[in-house]
DNA sequence: TTTTATCTCAGACCTAAGACTGAGGCTTTT
DNA sequence: AAAAGCCTCAGTCTTAGGTCTGAGATAAAA
């Protein structure tokens, strides 16, 4: 038996849903809840072994709900199941640790299978939502450097020009052991073993 | 007195030459030979202070002689005195030592002119060949990498994309202490300071 | 034949680099 | 008020990098 939670503020999609669930054999609700808060509560008492979650709701959202529970149960699945699928609410709800990603015009038996998909560790992901993803995380392909702060982007620019640790310290008026550290976080951050692996990158990279 | 050697092996040129120097009060005519070879003999025999070089002799060219007499009679000056003014013909002549490189074209004045500002310490190039040279010699103008060998070359190339001695060794199937060898001479003829300027200075010279 | 240049390598030596840990001050976000 | 991110810096420790000296082997050039 599947045990399930399901957590949705609009009491006849909540009720219809698990009405329809409960005539699944393997399927069992082991609670229900109408807000993110109360979410949290029943699914940390009952331990289910999937989560039904809606996002927008009234009282502390979805999302919220989803990195707290993903904190206190990590193998708990949780499947978010939202009638809108922007920017804005998907990744979100991803990088909070949601599992799979539905919508709710989705039929019956479409909610029943990301269930049983994910009680064996399959993610299921709407299709329309899987396109923006995609795209979205293409344009989102962060360039390793974007992610470096603006001084360590100075320190990495020094470096390119072949300054010693000594010499970018005199140039930004810090010590070389800050030069150090902003160093060594460039180096991991860029994911490269030396300052000149470091030099070449930003050459490669058109950053002169 | 200023003590002048004439090589030239047409009989022509060299006759006139000799007749008109002997004009000049100042200038004595100590030698003359119509071979590299000869020249070389008078020359070594005779230490002049300038002689007129001819180019494009028949037994032992101008420039094998010019070098010969340069490496014996370092304060002698020569100059070179040819119908010709190809790159091949002047760039040879003057590593080879020649001091001012005048054509045939010029009249006797400017002749004697040359040999007088030689004895002087100043050069005479011939406009035409001034040019020449200039523009050469910008082309020219060696690139520093240009005089590392292919062994220092193959290794800059490595320390571009980064590598560590350890692993240009592997890469190269050489021992890491010739890297280091390599190396050093790389940073010395690059006159870079580290590895990281010498990946930098491939990278802006568009080694890659 | 002798010189010259290149490539190879060794040993000793010193320093810059980099990793790791920890920490205080600052600003922004929650 | 608390958390998170950034910048700053210290101390310790290990290693790669680089210099210098010296040297053998080989091949091309004088």
């Amino acid at each position: 038996m599947i045990r399930v939670v399901v957590v949705d503020d609009h009491d006849v999609v909540r009720k219809g849903v698990i009405t329809y669930l409960e005539t699944e054999d393997n399927l069992e609700i082991v609670g229900e809840a109408s807000s993110g808060k109360k979410g949290i509560e029943v699914v940390l008492k009952e331990k289910p072994d999937v989560v039904l979650m809606d996002l927008m709701m009234e009282n502390g959202n979805g999302i919220e709900a989803t990195k707290e529970i993903m904190t206190k149960l990590p193998n708990c699945k949780i499947i978010i199941l939202t009638s809108y699928y922007d920017d804005q609410q998907v990744f979100p709800a991803l990088k909070a640790g949601a599992f799979s990603y539905i919508l709710k015009t989705s039929s019956a038996d479409e909610i029943s299978d990301a269930i049983q998909k994910a009680y064996q560790g399959d993610t299921v992901i709407e299709p329309k939502v899987a396109n923006k993803m995609m795209t979205s995380f293409r344009s989102q392909q962060i360039k390793p450097h974007e992610q470096l702060t603006e001084r360590e982007l100075e320190v990495l620019m020094c470096i390119g020009e072949g300054l010693t640790n000594q010499e970018i310290g005199e140039r930004l008026f810090i010590g070389i052991k800050t030069v150090k550290t902003h160093v060594s976080n460039i180096l991991s951050k860029l994911d490269v073993k030396d300052r000149t692996q470091a030099a070449v990158y930003a050459h490669r990279n058109g950053l002169f």
